[in-house]
DNA sequence: TGGCGGTTCAA
DNA sequence: TGAACCGCC
């Protein structure tokens, strides 16, 4: 009875469920799959794939001191891989810890399928949350749809987080060498120099995660609450890229820093529980992330508040240019663009800024500057960046208001008062004095001189004023109001007839009789601690937001995503479409085949969006089109898609969707349910 | 102690 | 913009 534990993000051997299920059942072929391609546009950027390198080769090196190795396989679709590695290796186990993005929930939930009708017992378990989404509800059972009600609710559980697994103390290998190992390719040439620089700031891995972790607790937690306004302190944890690859349990991290609160609450040390609570609530934000693609599996595409589908955004790619070179003319702005090219990270205060920069003064689609972060930041996360994304901008229901724009200059002087952050990261301001640091276009010309800076030509002039953002913003926000009201008009009209008439538009649904059942293992359920622990994973589903007779815009984007989701990705993942489609057609019944969803294959390729690169303030709805994937090999390519029909886009936005006359506001609805 | 205005800070 | 907080009279 050998079995497979298939790794991905819980690159650990110390609290990981599904290892420690695959040890006590006997023989473990532990494998890792790299198959990209299947994450269509966000794919791992350089500096993740770096990570990922090396945090393999030292979980490799501690299966091997457990008495196994970590099997490693290329592949263009894991379920093909695991049947084949079944087949060769006569594995009748499958064990893996759960994910919570659209893809991993669609492919996992492939998985099992598929492996259970070859008669191989599969398991999954959570390691990744404190709670797993479906155990979080409000008092009617339903899902949170603000961050502070859920994360009170997570502290208030009735039940604690499992506490941390040990790691297994020795693996039984399977026999290895019936099973072929591929070697990955993470880095090519052209990307080992600049990834010769990460190794000097950071170490992967999981027992280097560990040393992080400790080293956070007994030393800068404490001070946590007072240092996290300064840019550029080294007072963060600095354990989001061990997270994001599970390097660490977070499990255990609650845990350390719940005896750290315990002790600094008996001490009275107020600054002390502060900074816990801080910490624990950035913690929680993780959590929230997760919660919010499983519970809305477009968030990392689609706003969350239904009106914002009608905003304008700016589709400039001069602005989006200098925003990722860190020449807008805001100093602080540019320091921190300059830092994530250079670094691949970002403190999270300077994160917010950048993107709220992005968003309120550039007005740029914010899928654009997720997706260059996804592709820069060393702890790019699909599900966290796609929160922050949307909290940013103002598409969440508890998020910033969308009409408030945050100005450079005065978050400068708050959170780099003495400007050595701009000096580190601008050299050309290097000799400004602080006074003029953070608006160097207010500084008399002297001063200018004296600091050898030639506005316009050594240091760019704002790009945008901040004045013209806001009346800007206003124009925007009362055309998106205007046509938010024209399409319930059309609603009301009774316009939208036939919506949904083609199985295409409901693309993402899962039909009911696929949904996952919740016990698995009719054995352990008697014993309570367990059965939580163990609890299958469950699946997104469209049956239950319709029975609540919630419109909301996930199951909007059930309807709309087919089109326009595939329109809008981008061309240069080199995968044939249709070559893709038989092998799923093969692997895979019917029911459960999701073209929306299980590959976000681009349809379009390069020379589509250069025909569109001269209009260079096109403006669009839905910030529908995403920044041109750049393939392992190239740097940042500078052009990006056009909308699919072009400039049009706004005009043909109703026509094209009339179903998302759907929508309704999000706030509303939460508020009366 | 309490009411007031200025300040801070938003997940 | 508005709630929470703080220091002052």
């Amino acid at each position: 009875m050998s079995s497979i534990v298939w790794f991905r993000r819980d690159l650990r051997v110390e609290d990981n469920p599904a290892l420690l299920a695959g040890v006590r059942a006997g023989p473990v072929f532990a494998v890792f799959i790299w198959a990209p391609e299947e994450e269509g546009h966000y794919q791992p950027g350089r500096v993740s794939r770096w990570w990922l390198k090396h945090s393999l080769a030292l979980l490799d090196s501690s299966l091997r001191s457990l008495g196994t190795c970590l099997i490693t396989k290329r592949s263009t679709d894991s379920v093909s891989s695991l049947l084949q590695i079944v087949k060769s290796t006569g594995a009748t186990q499958l064990f893996f810890n759960h994910l919570y993005d659209p893809i991993s929930l669609v492919r996992d939930h492939r998985a099992k399928e598929v492996l259970t009708a070859h008669g191989v017992a599969v398991r999954s378990f959570n390691a990744d949350l404190l709670y797993e989404p479906w155990d979080v509800n409000d008092d009617n059972g339903r899902p949170f749809t603000t961050f502070t009600a859920f994360w009170e609710k997570c502290l208030n559980m009735p039940f604690d987080p499992e506490a941390p697994l040990l790691p297994p103390k020795r693996i039984i290998s399977g026999d290895v060498l019936t099973c072929t190992t591929d070697v990955l390719v993470f880095e090519d040439e052209l990307e080992k120099g600049s990834n010769a620089l990460l190794a000097r700031a950071w170490s992967p891995g999981w027992s280097n995660a560990d040393k992080a972790l400790t080293t956070f607790i007994n030393g800068p937690l404490i001070e946590y609450s007072k240092n996290r306004r300064k840019a550029d302190s080294a007072t963060t944890s600095f354990l989001s890229p061990h997270l994001h690859f599970g390097e660490v349990s977070v499990r255990k991290v609650f845990h350390l820093v719940r005896m750290k609160q315990v002790l600094w609450a008996n001490e009275g040390n107020k600054a002390g529980e502060e900074s816990v609570n801080l910490f624990l609530k950035s913690i929680g934000l993780r959590e929230y992330s997760r919660y919010l693609s499983f519970n809305h599996p477009y968030s990392h595409e689609r706003p969350l508040l239904g009106h914002l589908k009608f905003f304008p955004w700016v589709v400039n790619e001069g602005y989006f240019k200098a925003w990722r070179q860190g020449r807008t003319g805001y100093p602080l702005v540019d320091a921190g663009m300059r830092e994530l090219w250079a670094t691949g990270w970002l403190h999270d205060r300077i994160r917010v800024v950048v993107s709220s920069f992005f968003v309120k003064v550039l007005q740029l689609p914010w899928r654009w500057g997720m997706k260059y972060f996804w592709d820069t930041l060393l702890d790019a996360d699909l599900e966290s960046d796609a929160l922050g994304w949307q909290y940013i901008s103002g598409t969440l229901p508890d998020g910033r208001e969308f009409d408030r724009i945050d100005n450079p200059q005065f978050e400068g002087y708050k959170f780099d008062p003495n400007g050595e952050y701009v000096r580190r990261w601008l050299p050309e301001l290097a000799r400004l004095p602080t006074d003029w640091i953070h608006h160097p276009w207010n500084a008399p010309e002297s001063v200018l001189q004296a600091a050898g800076i030639e506005l316009g030509s050594n240091y760019p002039l704002p790009i945008v004023g901040i004045d013209a953002a806001k009346s800007r913003l206003q124009e925007a926000l009362s055309e998106m109001w205007q046509l938010e009201a024209a399409s319930r008009a059309a609603i009301e009209n009774g316009t939208e007839e036939g919506l949904g008439d083609s199985s295409e538009s409901v693309p993402f649904a899962f039909p009911q009789d696929i949904r996952m059942e919740e016990n698995i293992e009719p054995a352990r359920n008697n014993a309570p601690a367990t059965t939580r622990r163990y609890e299958d994973q469950m699946v997104p589903s469209i049956t239950s937001s319709l029975l609540r007779g919630e419109h909301e815009e996930s199951s909007l984007y059930l309807r709309t995503s087919a089109e326009d989701s595939r329109a809008e990705v981008p061309g240069t993942v080199n995968i044939n479409r249709e070559q893709r489609r038989d092998t799923l057609n093969q692997a895979i019944p019917e029911t459960v085949r999701n073209p929306q969803l299980n590959f976000p294959i681009g349809l379009r390729n390069a020379e589509d969006s250069t025909a569109e690169s001269s209009s260079s303030s096109r403006r669009e709805r839905d910030g529908g089109v995403v920044p041109v994937w750049s393939p392992p090999s190239s740097s940042y390519p500078e052009q990006f898609i056009g909308e699919e029909s072009g400039i049009g886009a706004s005009s043909s936005f109703l026509q094209g969707h009339p179903q998302s006359h759907q929508i309704l506001n999000w706030r509303r609805l939460s508020q009366t349910g």
